[in-house]
RNA sequence: GAGCCGAUAGCUCAGCUGGUAGAGCAACUGACUUUUAAUCAGUAGGUCCAGGGUUCGAACCCCUGUCGGCUCACCA
């Protein structure tokens, strides 16, 4: 990944202007970079980080966070006119020891014998082609963000601190142990104040990441003692990777060694900023700009856990709606706890095409303001979506569409000169609103068992179908359906009138034909219907309903 | 206990730099349908949490309070 896989910028005079004073959230946080850098050799790029915990799977948060952090470095990038260069590094903590099994690995047991040591030396509990657990967690990691086409580099702990990258920055935390330590030990509570040390060890013995009291730390020559797993001293060097640094001084001197420019994260690290700041700023660098974002609660308010099951998966999105969808999300309010939960899904499709959609005719001004420019990094598609999602979910519904060409029938009736082909983007929501169909709709379906007047009237509507030409359109269909019922008791309804002066039909044929075939309440004018969906296929619902088949 | 966020229509939320309150859904009415879905047109609905301040003017800015939520106090 290099910086030409970013998109073009429309850098034309209007945009870097508007930029200087747009209200949009990714532009006041850019705004601070820029001033940050100002007097800096602009040769130098700007670095912007994110932070990666490999002892799970990608999740949500995973993209929210590398989306957002993409937001503002394009904004940045426009402020700047692009002529200073910038890099977005996905920093991977996969020298951290593994505390505790994740349930999601086979064969649980086979790692017991792995707890504490780094997870690149874990061995992969998937087996494969990656030689360790961090490794394998590591590919999941850019194979997600590969998916969203994000422009970012990937940087692994292990590497890191093996190849000697941070090997200036441990000799220098070494010789300013105490002052790390004067920062760390106010925040501790007294027990762990006892044997608090910045230096986690890997024990040469287990190879495990050891939490052990420092018994001497030597700023000359680099190196640390302390009591091994079998009750020996041992002293180490801290370069090499024979030492890793404990998680709030790891972050701090990730900062000064790399001189990360720019780094947001979730709430709940809020807290800890200033520490991590202060250890920054001991080990002589200035901290990076920080932006805080809200983490996801469930729809009841509550707090997303993935042990619970509350709450929305990135897969569960991604099932039903477009990534674009999610950015929007992301780029909507992120200093606000928001709900995450199934029904903001259709909202954020609707609203993201009619960002996209409205983005060509906007000034300026609003360009930027609009989140569509920031969900593409500036290169807005023209786009145009005739049928919001929403109508979608309700005419899959309501017209019972199985398949992607019943639904498009039904579209291209509402829009007629619509079609798959004239509008792509569509049908990928059609797709999606298919699937919702599947997961959703059709569960949720309960036939009714026909009685002895409904077995009759399905067999003499079946007849009469038959009877039918294939290509019969929707008022013919209609009429014979309503032949059907005139003759049944039961479905006649006299305050209406049939054309001949007899009694009309009553609405309960058609919640019958529902109840029976579609397993709704509601569904779609029946004649239409039939037409759109099939004469064949609609006999094949009724033989179904005659046989019991759907009750089954 | 500390920090952050929120409180606007029945529900979910918009309200950008202060200028007579908006959307979607729900509700209701109607149109199209010889009857049912979608759709379309329309109606109704709000002391903008409370109190004070700044202002010609505050949902918006400042202060105080009330209520709700989350995060952190061990670990990453």
């Amino acid at each position: 990944m290099t910086d030409s896989s970013l998109p073009p910028l429309d850098l034309s005079p209007e945009f870097v202007e508007a930029a200087r004073t747009s209200k949009a959230w990714p532009f006041e946080e850019a705004r601070k970079l820029v001033k940050r850098v100002e007097k800096r050799d602009p040769s130098q790029p700007v670095l912007f980080e994110t932070g990666y915990g490999p002892s799970g799977l990608p999740h949500i948060g995973t993209f929210g966070e590398v989306a957002r952090t993409t937001m503002v470095r394009t904004a940045f990038r426009l402020l700047t006119e692009d002529k200073i260069p910038t890099r977005l590094l996905c920093f991977s903590d996969d020298m951290d020891g593994m505390r505790k099994i994740p349930e999601n690995v086979p064969d649980r047991a086979a790692l017991e014998p792995y707890l504490q040591m780094p997870l690149t030396v874990v061995p992969n509990p998937f087996g494969g082609e990656h030689k360790s657990f961090g490794d394998h967690n590591n590919a999941m990691l850019r194979r997600f963000l590969d998916t969203f086409g994000f422009d970012y580099e990937f940087a692994s702990a292990t590497e890191y601190y093996k190849s000697g990258k941070f090997d200036e920055i441990l000799l220098t935390a070494v010789a300013k142990y105490k002052e790390l330590m004067a920062v760390m030990l106010p925040t501790l509570g007294e027990e762990r104040q006892a044997t608090y040390s910045p230096f986690l060890p890997i024990s040469p013995i287990s190879g495990r990441v050891l939490y052990v009291p420092m018994k001497d730390v030597n700023g000359k020559d680099g190196t640390i003692t302390f009591e091994d797993e079998d009750g020996s001293d041992v002293t180490l060097p801290v370069t090499g990777g024979n030492v890793k640094l404990q998680w709030k001084p790891d972050f701090g001197a990730r900062w000064a060694a790399l001189d990360v420019d720019f780094e947001m994260f979730g709430k709940d690290h809020g807290p800890n900023m200033p520490l991590y700041d202060k250890i920054s700023k001991v080990l002589g660098a200035k901290p990076p700009e920080h932006f805080v974002y809200e983490l996801f609660l469930a729809d009841d308010g509550s707090k997303i856990s993935k042990s619970k099951g509350n709450g929305l998966s990135i897969d569960e999105w991604l099932t039903y709606a477009p990534t674009e969808s999610l950015a929007l999300y992301m780029f909507q309010k992120p200093k606000t706890a928001k709900k995450l939960y199934f029904e903001v899904i259709p909202k954020a499709v609707d609203e993201y095409f009619t960002f996209a959609q409205k983005y060509a005719d906007m000034p300026v001004e609003q360009k930027l303001q609009n989140p569509a420019w920031h969900i593409h990094s500036g290169a807005v598609p023209a786009i145009d979506m005739p049928v919001p999602f929403a109508m979608l979910l309700n005419l899959v519904s309501a017209s019972n569409a199985e398949n992607k060409d019943v639904l498009w029938a039904f579209i291209t009736r509402y829009a007629p000169g619509v079609t798959a082909d004239t509008h792509p983007h569509l049908d990928a929501l059609v797709g999606y609103a298919i699937r919702y169909f599947d997961d959703f709709v059709k569960p949720n379906k309960s036939f009714k068992t026909p009685d002895e007047v409904e077995l009759d009237a399905l067999k003499t509507l079946d007849v009469s179908l038959a009877a039918l030409p294939a290509d019969a359109d929707g008022a013919v269909i209609q009429d014979a359906v309503l032949d059907v019922a005139r003759q049944i008791e039961r479905y006649q309804d006299p305050k209406k009138k049939s054309p001949d002066g007899g009694p009309g039909v009553s609405v309960a044929w058609f919640s019958a034909l529902y109840q029976l075939l579609l397993g709704q309440e509601k569904g779609p004018r029946f004649g239409s219907f039939v037409a759109l969906y099939g004469i064949a296929e609609t006999r094949a619902l009724i033989a179904k309903a005659l046989a019991g088949a759907h009750t089954a």
